[in-house]
DNA sequence: TATTGTTATACTCTATAACTATA
DNA sequence: TATAGTTATAGAGTATAACAATA
């Protein structure tokens, strides 16, 4: 992304400086017509950007972003049951079952019966310690990002997406 | 998403204000955790909502937003090859192939031969006048996001985003 | 040899429906 | 009847690899 960004700047400086063409990239940039008026588009090129770098971050857990929001819930809100938690996450109830039967498989999450038709989610100790470490490399992730967008801009960015809910 | 934003607004209101109960969401709010640090999080749902709004005003005309963002920019750049158009749009080529082959079979789309290996994309004159309908409910769908964030904000979250490139 | 487009495979995520067992 | 969880299926999107035709 950052490539992509010095790139533009660079182009666009050169417009106006007449820089060596070097720095342009060598494949002409085609019009985008309509979709530079649509938000959409932009939240979309960029929320892929940020999930590549989380998922590239927490390989070394073999992590992705769904399954890092449970374990989090999970840890903040013990006991709570399967309902709760996807409502929280807007994760299908169907998606859950099967991302928390690998959860259980890795011995990370248990599920034990507290109604008989409902399971209560708890983190296992293993679940807890392997989650220090997934937390570690989430701050990394996130810290990558703030280099990456200027801090006060990430705070205002953060700040507007939540008003959307 | 607006249900979700008064909801907060409510309930934050009602701290201070001692508010009747009744807006406050019945089913309690979880804790989010470190999901409250990632700008991830919030992208992700932000821009399934966006997402979700297109598809809606754009069912009319069974449209995915891959598919309008090759309409539009294909319009914008007639005859250019498939990989020209996947560069642009960071649409793999196998993915494109398939894309384009439905949009082809509609009508919308014609591949010319012009290299021997590679194709020059233009729009039919069927596919310019469903295009006409299509940016309109686009549109649409725009000023529905619109309305939904403050104008002034809205172009600064467009600004904010297009830097990451 | 490298590039363009195509087909095929696999995995994630989303959206349903159907099913069970409980409340 | 409604809810909680499960399984199964289908579609979109992403990531690869392999392949043919061409530069």
């Amino acid at each position: 992304m950052a490539a992509v960004t010095k790139r533009r700047q660079a182009a666009g400086a050169a417009i106006g400086r007449k820089l060596a063409p070097v720095l342009v990239s060598p494949t002409e940039m085609l019009e985008l017509g309509p979709l530079n008026g649509h938000l959409g588009y932009f939240l979309r090129r960029l929320q892929i950007a940020v999930f590549k770098d989380f998922i590239r971050t927490l390989a070394p857990m073999k992590l992705r972003p769904a399954q890092y929001s449970v374990l989090v819930v999970v840890e903040a809100n013990p006991g709570r049951s399967q309902a709760a938690i996807g409502q929280a996450l807007n994760i299908e109830r169907a998606r859950l079952a099967r991302l928390l039967h690998d959860l259980e498989r890795r011995q990370w999450i248990e599920r034990r019966a507290s109604d008989g038709r409902s399971h209560s989610l708890f983190l296992t100790s293993e679940g807890e310690r392997a989650l220090v470490r997934i937390k570690g490399l989430a701050k990394r992730h996130e810290a990558q990002m703030a280099a990456f967008v200027e801090p006060r801009r990430r705070v205002l960015l953060i700040d507007l997406l939540k008003d959307f809910g």
